[in-house]
DNA sequence: CGGCTTTGACCTGCGC
DNA sequence: GCGCAGGTCAAAGCCG
């Protein structure tokens, strides 16, 4: 990797942050519009992609030469500054209930890292939803701030996390996943965001489904990694699922500002290539048997 | 009193 | 082989 990628990467890296920080000022100034909040969370979301994808370039090429692990680059995040629900690379050497491993070997295993920033307001470092106990903190050589180092709450849980503050932007966290939930909290997690984002689109489209009916569809029985939510009626249709909770129009404005909505479809198991297709148009819903017939999902009239 | 945080010690991987 | 850096352990202290 020669120094003057790096360097240049370092740039493109500085720029992304500071066009981000920039949208971010931005979007405060959007709340009365939809669309443009739409829009400007789009942009965050390429702000966010592209710099895990600076981010795992530069650290694989790095780790690659050194002889290290590969750190995996985070994968975009939808909402702006929105710590995902963290999907943790696989941790082939699972630790057992018995957690205290007394081998104090140092992980070389796959992890992945966010950059997640701290609201006014807010916790800091920010918190993610999920319960972590702190095992430790130590300084590291040339950084600022203390590394923090936590593992999951769950006794039986394998998943740790490690949450540096970067030196130049002290409200901006680098935050690395490693080993793997083997607990129920990170479902649970994602749960009670989709439960939210459903209650408040159906609140706002319908208002007629009860709490009950809502958490119900939340909770997934089949304890899905996947999920989703389809809002439909005879013009338009419109998909939400628990990894985007961003607002994806078929058409503009907004659908879920000026439709009223007939039906709930709560969808389990989402394949990954087939959102777009429930968002392309409603004739994809009208005749969705092609797509519809590999999942399970419940239906509900509004 | 149980759970959590703090913090120094310990252990291991890696570069030289 | 040695020394350093980083990740983890675990005892002690704190807090509700």
């Amino acid at each position: 990797m020669g120094e003057n990628n790096c360097w240049e990467r370092e740039v493109l890296i500085t720029e992304l942050r500071k066009g981000k920080e920039l949208m971010l000022q931005l979007q405060k100034h959007l709340k009365q519009d939809v669309c443009l909040q739409y829009l400007a969370a789009e942009i965050l979301s390429s702000y966010d992609k592209a710099m895990s994808l600076l981010n795992g370039t530069a650290l694989s090429g790095m780790m690659m030469s050194k002889g290290k692990e590969i750190i995996h680059p985070a994968p975009s995040s939808s909402t702006a500054s929105q710590l995902e629900s963290p999907h943790l690379l696989a941790d082939s050497s699972t630790k057992s209930c018995d957690r205290p491993s007394k081998s104090r070997k140092r992980k070389t295993l796959a992890r992945r890292t966010e950059y997640v920033e701290a609201r006014p307001g807010t916790k800091v470092p920010p918190e993610d939803g999920l319960s972590w106990r702190k095992y430790g903190q130590r300084f590291v050589l040339g950084e600022k701030y203390p590394r923090k180092y936590y593992r999951c709450a769950r006794r039986c849980c394998g998943a740790t996390k490690v949450i540096r503050r970067i030196d130049t932007e002290p409200l901006t966290f680098e935050v690395t996943y490693g080993g793997s939930h083997n607990c129920d909290q990170e479902n649970n997690n994602q749960n009670e965001q989709l439960l939210l984002a459903v209650q408040t689109q159906v609140g706002r489209t319908a208002g007629e489904l009860s709490d009950f009916s809502i958490r119900e569809m939340v909770s997934t029985p089949n304890n899905s990694s996947s999920t989703g939510v389809v809002f439909s009626n005879s013009n338009s249709v419109f998909n939400m699922n628990n990894s985007d909770f961003i607002p994806t129009p078929t058409s503009s404005p907004h659908p879920l500002d000026n439709n009223s909505f007939t039906d709930v479809l709560f969808v389990h198991d989402v394949p990954e290539n087939t959102g777009s297709t429930y968002q392309s148009s409603a004739n994809d819903f009208n005749s969705p048997n092609h797509i519809l017939k590999k999942l399970s999902f419940d239906h509900y009239l509004i």
